[in-house]
This record gives structure tokens, C-alpha cells and sequence, in this order.
DNA sequence: GCATTAGGTCTACTTTGTAGATCTAATAGC
DNA sequence: GCTATTAGATCTACAAAGTAGACCTAATGC
């Protein structure tokens, strides 16, 4: 099964679709959640992912920009949508009796 | 932050109230998420979360059945339900552009 | 009193999580 | 064209969480 954080990094590269790389994950990843992402953390998750399988990188061309270096673009493959949704529907299942969820269920508009 | 098997054991134990205890919440968690959950797993994690003060465990009575040995009772701590929260937010959160997510959002009557 | 059963403890190893120092190639401005 | 500055990525190392399963223990049934 996948970790949580590696959740994190698989389902912030699919909000993110054809802008999703490394740096820009990275900072969608700190507003959504409201805690800072080491660089170290997020590459060697990419990394992992990748050698599972469920996310596929491959270096873009450089923007032109200053600083602006080739950037290594990412994207959620099919199996990794798979492992995602498993991993939404454990929590999801396992949340069903509990007060949080279903506080937030009912504060739902 | 916590992990998602943590998370499992956390929500099943608040799931079962008074009834918490280790072989209970064992069984629970593999009715709900169709896997299997090995013993050692699942002790390991509870007493990994009692000493982080998620949970408190204490050995209640034996009881009148055959074998009926000692359990070990469980209850999540008010820590513990905060942290779960928020393990529960941060996927949510994560979760909101995201369609094996929101396939699920449009399906729930 | 011995087989059987519910339930728990312990040990060891693999995977994930996490930080941060360092490297690289691009533009800006002189 | 040289130098400062910037966006972005790689690498190393260690801490924490995930996982399995062999083994131990104290009940009841007969």
C-alpha cells in the first residue's frame, strides 16, 4: 500500500496535469496543506514512485526565464491512479463511523 | 504526522468504542478494508500510538468462554482524535481536484 | 489433566518519511 | 563576456512506520 506522504505527492501531481513538476508540486503541496515539504523529501519520493510504477518523469525544456533550468515534469500513470483510489477508499471506508468524518460529512454544503 | 496504517487502527479502535480491543479491531479492520492484517502488525502500531499518548490500553477481565484469556482493552485519546483529524483533512484536502475523488463526491447520495 | 482455543508478546527486517547540503544551467546587468 | 543571482534538481544519510510470524499464556470443555 502506498504511504501517506507518497499520497500526497500522487494526487498533488494529478491536480496539477500538464504543469506538474518537480518545484511546482512542491509549492501547491506546502499551500494545500499548510506545512513545508523538504526538497529532499519530494524528489526521493518522486523517485519511488517512479520505480513503482505510478508516476512517469521525464525532463522538459528550460523556460526562459531567468534561472529558469529544464524541468523534470511529472505524471501520474494509470497504475498510480489505481493506487491512489485504493488509498482514498481505505481512508474513506475506514473513516465511515468516526465523529471527524462525519462531522465534516454533515458541515458538507 | 501519522502513517495510514495508524490512521486504520486509530479510526477502527474509535469505531468500536468500548469494544476496542487488539483481536476486535484486528478483525474490524480486515472486514472493512478486505486485506489482512497480521497480528504483529497491529500490535506493534498500538503500542507505538500509546506511547506517542494516541491511545490508551489497559488489560480488562477474562472472559467466560473458552480460551476467553484477558484482552487488552483500547480507547483513543483526545490527542489522538485530533491527530486523526487532521491525518483525515490532509487527505481530503489533497484530494479535492482529484477525480478518483470526485467520482466518489458525485456518487454519494 | 490434557486438548483446544482466544488472545497477546517479542524479534527482526523492509519501506517510507524527512532534512539539507550541494550541484547545474539559465538570465540580468554591467 | 564576466559575475551575481536565481530556478530547479541530485545525492547522502538517518529516523520512523509497515509488516510478518513464531511463540507464549491462561481460560474452558470433556
Amino acid at each position: 500500500m502506498l504511504g501517506e506522504f507518497e499520497y500526497l505527492v500522487l494526487s498533488t501531481a494529478a491536480s496539477l496535469g500538464d504543469d506538474a513538476y518537480g518545484a511546482a508540486i512542491r509549492e501547491e503541496m506546502e499551500e494545500v496543506s499548510d506545512r513545508t515539504c523538504s526538497i529532499g523529501a519530494l524528489y526521493t519520493t518522486i523517485d519511488r514512485l517512479e520505480k513503482k510504477g505510478l508516476l512517469k518523469t521525464w525532463m522538459g525544456g528550460a523556460t526562459a526565464q531567468r534561472g529558469g533550468r529544464a524541468r523534470r515534469m511529472v505524471r501520474i500513470t494509470p497504475a498510480g491512479v489505481r493506487e491512489a483510489k485504493a488509498f482514498y477508499e481505505a481512508v474513506t471506508r475506514a473513516s465511515r463511523r468516526v465523529p471527524w468524518a462525519i462531522e465534516a460529512e454533515e458541515g458538507r454544503p
